[in-house]
DNA sequence: CAGTGGTCTAGACCACGCG
DNA sequence: GCGTGGTCTAGACCACTGG
């Protein structure tokens, strides 16, 4: 008896569906016919399948004709050189709908912006007084009608009073980091930071994700020649999601992966 | 009744948590007293539980003395362009070390060899057959005695058979990016991906992962100027790990981040 | 030994949504 | 309507480990 039942019935499931007798979309049988087959309680079943939720191998859908399916993983790839440096090609938001719609997706974005004060690590990052206040301008991502990635970039308030367009609820068109550039702080440095990690709440909410998926979390800091100017938090639901960049002779890489021909 | 009873249990826990009235390394309430402060029977104590533990925030400790226990995140920060790019300033395994040491912690790794046929994915990134072979060199490393990451790095098996040292199971001096350069096959551009997901059982074995416990995985697909001559599967325990790296000038950064000073 | 969490049972009632 | 999963109860026995 070296496995628990719950283990073992979630290594036989497990099986099926990486070896792909199970395939995405799929339905597993449902909980009375996984405690008639094995023989257990609905309770064991249902810590079986907890467990291959938790690994988002599959989720459970409520209601008639509902069931436990196993999830599809549609990954979108997110370019993060390609936005910016050295000097962005095209507007930051523009870059990511560009990319969706590049891989047969439908993009929308949705604007706002808050006033915050700011926690110890942000403020950290933007060298300024904790519990200063700074703006956050918001924008959540859709791909295909669904919430997939969300990015908050906060400004120091004295930049934004300066620059008055970053106090409005709307997409600038050009895009922030051009306009910063025009305004005389271009920014000529980033720092790169990459996380993993489970979804607060909030982010559940927000980008409505189901148990068992995980946060891909990429901070960058902008600085100009002077200082740092901002901070974008790009918070990506890790089941649908995957970050790329490229360094060295982007030609070779190129004639491997035509997707990454320099445009 | 909007929210379950368990729901409500786990945010009143997790509220704890974050404001900090339970800092890392205290315990929960028992399971028995749980029951008793919300007047639940203890399946509902466990969900609730359940879901603070797949969130990352506590781990359960069995026995006399056990309890539920607030984790600790030590994050390790890995620059992942200062072991490459353009000239290795040092092996890139020692380059791990060297930061580990550099932040405060004990390092160790492990070596292992396999060959292996190789799945569709990784054939591609290394642009040869599905189903050829290939040789893998796995380092598991640990950090204070903990395994904390593994990086297994893929090598098409003519490339092997050009440089015998890769089919050695041991570590190679001055790191094998180095070795390959000094046989004339020098890397010019990488080709990196960065993914968030679940464990799979072999991880979670391989690093001793605690349930809740996310990847951080960081793929580097390695070209020559004829071809891509590696790839390396860099996994990162989510809890402990951070990667950074940096794009610009980077005195402005080290001028307010110390710690990213060129050397 | 005593108390922790780990596993498991056998029920119950509910909310939801397709047919 | 009726079958799906969602929530919850009230028990049981076990394995482990600190005192």
């Amino acid at each position: 008896m070296g496995q628990p039942k719950y283990r073992q019935i979630a290594s036989e499931l497990r099986d099926q569906i990486v070896s792909g007798a199970l395939r995405e979309g799929d339905r597993l049988p449902t909980e009375p016919q996984l405690e008639e087959r094995y023989d257990v309680s609905r309770n064991t079943v249902r810590d079986a399948t907890a467990l291959l939720i938790n690994e988002g191998l599959v989720h459970r859908v409520p209601g008639r004709g509902g069931g436990m399916i196993v999830r599809r993983k549609a990954i979108l790839t997110f370019h993060a050189h390609r936005a910016e440096m050295p000097a962005p090609p095209t507007a930051e938001a523009d870059a990511w709908r560009t990319e969706v719609v590049a891989q047969g997706y439908e993009a929308a974005q949705e604007f706002s912006l808050m006033i915050r004060l700011l926690s110890s690590d942000i403020a950290e990052r933007l060298h300024v007084e904790p519990d200063s206040v700074a703006v956050l301008r918001r924008c959540v991502r859709y791909v295909n009608g669904q919430p997939s990635s969300l990015q908050d970039t906060y400004y120091p308030m004295d930049l934004a009073e300066e620059i008055r367009e970053l106090l409005s609820p709307k997409d600038i068109p050009q895009g922030t980091t051009r306009l910063l550039g025009e305004r005389g702080h271009e920014q000529t440095a980033y720092y790169d930071e990459y996380l993993s990690r489970m979804p607060t709440p909030e982010e559940t909410n927000l980008l409505g994700l189901p148990p068992g998926t995980t946060i891909l979390l990429h901070i960058r800091t902008g600085y100009t020649e002077q200082r740092p100017v901002r901070v974008s938090f790009n918070v990506f639901a890790g089941d649908r999601n995957q970050i790329v960049t490229t360094h060295g002779d982007v030609r070779v890489i190129a004639r491997f992966r035509p997707e990454e021909a320099p445009e």
